[in-house]
DNA sequence: CTTAAACTGTCGCCAATGTGACAATTGATA
DNA sequence: TATCAATTGTCACATTGGCGACAGTTTAAG
């Protein structure tokens, strides 16, 4: 991949975006693009941190599994978005399993690049602090969201919060590529289920269901019925 | 409350103890003990911060509502828990309501203070990222709990936590006291069901259930059941 | 074009759980 | 001691949602 495409990729994510450049240059530097074919394990829970990763394109899944072995995924990293953090911060091993879904690319910043930034960029841990700041964020209103609201809540949730997502990287369509059946064990919930919410929504014009993806007509919509 | 009564209490929570002595007498340096009578407000979400506290005695109730107005509780903050450094970080408002649960006692360290400690001590953020990584790591957790674990299963996870919190606390007795009503908006489900469950725990000699607490026999067994 | 795999739509059954109701018990306090 | 609020124990009832089953549809691969 062209190192041009790379960066712009990355400068559409607020938090790259926010960093001064000597301090993004550096970060760069010893990265390393990898490609990842679809399904392709990029690490395991309880795995030692290899590495601060970015999705470049396609996406990643970010999951564990119940003693049944059933897969909760937490959510799905799009593109320009980092991770993988926490783990080389406390040196404590990874939380969660992430898969690539689709031809995949990411870009991996080795360990003792991101180790290095420490000492060299007195700032560099303002930075981090922040990202993680917003990791827990979003994970409490993960919590919040499972707590507070029925399952087509929290269903228009995600689907509002992928649109939103496919509308910061600038594509075109907007229409969300996915299954129902991932959809449900995005929110804990059954394949039948979430059939009869989207055939719902779709009744009410918010949505267009088709094979392996959903076509958002009424953003506006999604986000009045997240708060049910 | 006496000086040297603070640092005991401090000193028992792990993150705490890890602190050089030159950091841990500049955070105290500034801060305020400041007296709560039993359900006074701390802060309430949406609150901008004033500051990084530490719960000395009494607790700290953390906990969020739901549009229909019921309460969710996210966790109870025991004596030596030091919280509400997320919004000192990035400036953003408290991400839930915090209420003291009897008479209680906190330590109060003023916004300046904290953000004085990043300019003197260089590695003042190296132990927040610390405590920021603890932070994801538990709302994981969690996560992992609610989605995977049955009602019965979350339910003895959490006398577990607790049972382990007091134990910490080097506290002889081994009875936790709480409401059954508590308990349900911790799990997000009904008195009437937690009911059922701690009766059928008791039965199992797991248990004994008293007037607004709960004494622990069986620690092992909790645990073992953590897992369904 | 053929075929297989993945995905969707839909039904019925049933277990889990929320809810209202009400009596009994306990603890705090005047 | 008397009183009252908080808490617990228990029931019946309604609802939600998980799950198996199966037919139909779409896509991709040969």
């Amino acid at each position: 991949m062209q190192s041009d495409n790379v960066r712009k990729i990355l400068s559409q994510n607020a938090w790259f975006a926010s960093l001064p450049d000597p301090l993004a240059d550096k970060l760069l530097e010893k990265s390393k693009v990898k490609v990842l074919h679809d399904q392709q394990i990029l690490h395991q829970k309880n795995d030692s941190a290899d590495g601060f990763h970015c999705v470049l394109t396609g996406r990643v899944r970010i999951s564990n599994f119940t003693v049944e072995g059933k897969e909760l995924v937490l959510t799905w990293i799009q593109p320009g978005n980092w991770f993988g953090e926490i783990s080389l911060i406390d040196s404590q091993p990874r939380t969660h399993d992430a898969h690539a879904e689709g031809s995949t690319t990411i870009l991996k910043v080795p360990t003792s690049a991101f180790e290095q930034l420490f000492k060299e960029h007195q700032d560099w841990s303002q930075y981090i602090m922040r990202l993680l700041c917003q990791r827990v964020r979003a994970t409490f209103s993960l919590i919040d969201e499972t707590g507070c609201l029925s399952l087509k809540g929290q269903l228009c949730k995600r689907l509002s919060m992928m649109h939103q997502g496919l509308e910061e990287q600038q594509s075109k369509s907007l229409q969300i590529k996915i299954s129902q059946d991932a959809l449900a064990r995005l929110i804990h919930s059954s394949r039948q289920t979430v059939n009869k919410i989207l055939q719902g929504l779709q009744t009410d014009k918010v949505i267009v269901l088709r094979y392996g993806k959903i076509i958002i007509l009424d953003r506006r919509a999604l986000e009045t019925l997240s708060q049910i």
